[in-house]
DNA sequence: AATGAATGAGCGTTCATTCAT
DNA sequence: CATGAATGAACGCTCATTCAT
């Protein structure tokens, strides 16, 4: 029987679509920035007409939108995961622990993160990401000052310094170095964090 | 002779016109962001002709890297002023000087600066105004070493992290606070500070 | 075996298929326009899948025109059956019941009738219904002037004008009034008619 | 000297640019109807680039009200002045110049009118040229009424009548006729018109 | 030096239509 | 018969940039 070469089946799960989509517009995202990236661009990466992208987003705004859910759900649970790992009461453990999992987590992503949280436009820190990274901080903190591991002058307000310091050396690193030796930085970010924690 | 009514002066000194431009730039900038603002929009505003933008400025991009100029500029003066003051020996006041001095000038120009930093394309960080401050304060740090004032690992970690720490409170305490508490501010990162090179 | 919950019966009676499709249609087509109304609108109001809309119809033209007709054969069945009821020789009654009774008909549907006949674009005056309901009027005419009931210059242009008065009337009262008031309205237009066929 | 080619006057008086779009959108309208002619057409028949379009006009819509309105000034006077030519007291000759003028009007513009005013879409009778010409057709009969020149049930009504009356026959011989006998037209037309006042 | 009319490439979005299932 | 995911041509509109005056 003669084999219709062109064709590729023609609708695939929704979820994968959606996926390839996402995937073609993080990669064009990361290569030309979020404005000079058009849908044309992205669907013909994606393999598909332009109008399908109306069918799975509304606007170049939508996924970004998605890409940033994506984004920040995998980020927490990463994090979470490597304290996770420590004993109960092993605070200082803990915090290095934080700093090691999050400075590794963002240096695989650091180009992701800015485009997806500085390149939107109207910079309304609600709902960010980050916020959801400083909040975690932000209770981790509390929870060492509440059994007396560590002393502060403010939970928030340490969480929201440490959080963006840390983003600040990984985005150095990222932009000066070709090679980043993650071990130092790491060793460095965690000498950093005990002493603002005072410990 | 039938005198033309309206007949402003149809010339300026060429950097009076350019500081115009500049200034009603900037005022849209803030007002709707870097990308929604037209070079019509910039012109009207300077109450000139559209192409006399072009007599001055190259592009859009243009006006936004000589505002970022002066922004650089200005924060750094201000910044060395204010450590100036403090005796040549205090090197304890000199830090607490330079938080105090940066906290302030971010405070009055947190928009200005992330619009100026943020939307550009390809977050380049080479040649932002943020590394003449980094450096500066590099500087700094690295001269409390070498007089054993206090101690840290690496003086420039150490300063991309205190900067980054610093801008995002800043930010932090512009969105979620009306009104701010100047003083608060600049004492709890005062005490970030010194936590943070050890003393 | 798994019972498909959702299952209704899939395939109706053509017949009625279609008459769905079409009144999807007329509803929308009243409510917003011809132009602005998308298959996707008409198919999803008729309960069915947008490729349904091509088993049964080939274009939006198409339904339109389907429902041009169905339009005509209604409008001129209930005229004809208000003139049947008077008496063979009573003309004037003749024509005061055609008057009646279009004046009825168009007052129902003046909204469908402008949709229907001026929406289309190259107003090809060809094949409308107007002449259907228009030749029927000149029928009626010709033959009061043939046997002396009345009399006219032009059968054809008297019918012309009398029906296009008629549709003005008609719509000019649909927009301005709110409560029509149908016995005068059609009272001011008997009249109006006895005069131009000269009684 | 070396005569540049290309060197159109690039500027030329915007009232004879607003011009030459409007016509160039009038002849397209006329040609193909209003809904497929596209902004670019237009552009390219009046022989400029598509953003100068957007110069003088804000949408298709907005062409087409100008046109409407330009529409209606000149009709508008042509049929005033006609009148103003019989005798004060000459309401036979009023009425008479009234449906020549009008026909002739019509008969030359038709198809422009007809796209101008049935073509948009929601059916607002509500600031339409006819209405200009039935509100000064309604102050001729109600003033022939007051002084007695004929009588009529009532002059708003049969404005409406007549005038749609009238369009239906222009109309109408526009469509099936070659050529077009306007002295017979417009004599028929007048008989009727007196017939409808009762004269 | 200053103007502003004109340009035209480019983008987002819509939607009638097809066709594999 | 019925479906609805996929298509892709087409359009309106914007705006940075040019250049004749």
């Amino acid at each position: 029987m003669p084999a219709k070469m062109k064709s590729r089946p023609r609708t695939k799960p929704p979820e994968e679509r959606r996926n390839e989509l996402m995937n073609a517009a993080r990669r064009l995202f990361l290569e030309q920035g979020v404005g000079p990236t058009t849908i044309e661009q992205i669907t013909s990466r994606a393999d598909v007409a332009k109008g399908t992208f109306y069918l799975y987003f509304s606007s170049k705004e939508d996924v970004l939108a998605a890409l940033a859910d994506r984004y920040g759900d995998d980020l927490l649970v990463s994090i979470k995961a490597a304290i996770a790992q420590r004993a109960n009461d092993d605070w200082r453990g803990k915090l290095a622990a934080w700093a090691t999992a999050t400075i590794s987590a963002y240096l695989d992503s650091i180009g992701l993160h800015d485009i997806l949280f500085y390149g939107s436009r109207p910079h309304t820190r609600e709902g960010l990401v980050d916020n959801v990274i400083i909040d975690h901080l932000y209770e981790l903190l509390q929870a060492g000052v509440d059994v007396g591991a560590w002393s502060l002058d403010d939970a928030r307000f340490t969480a929201v310094f440490l959080f963006n310091g840390l983003h600040g050396v990984v985005d150095d690193a990222h932009t000066r170095e070709k090679r980043i030796n993650r071990a130092r930085l790491a060793h460095r970010l965690e000498r950093l964090c005990f002493r603002a924690v005072g410990i």
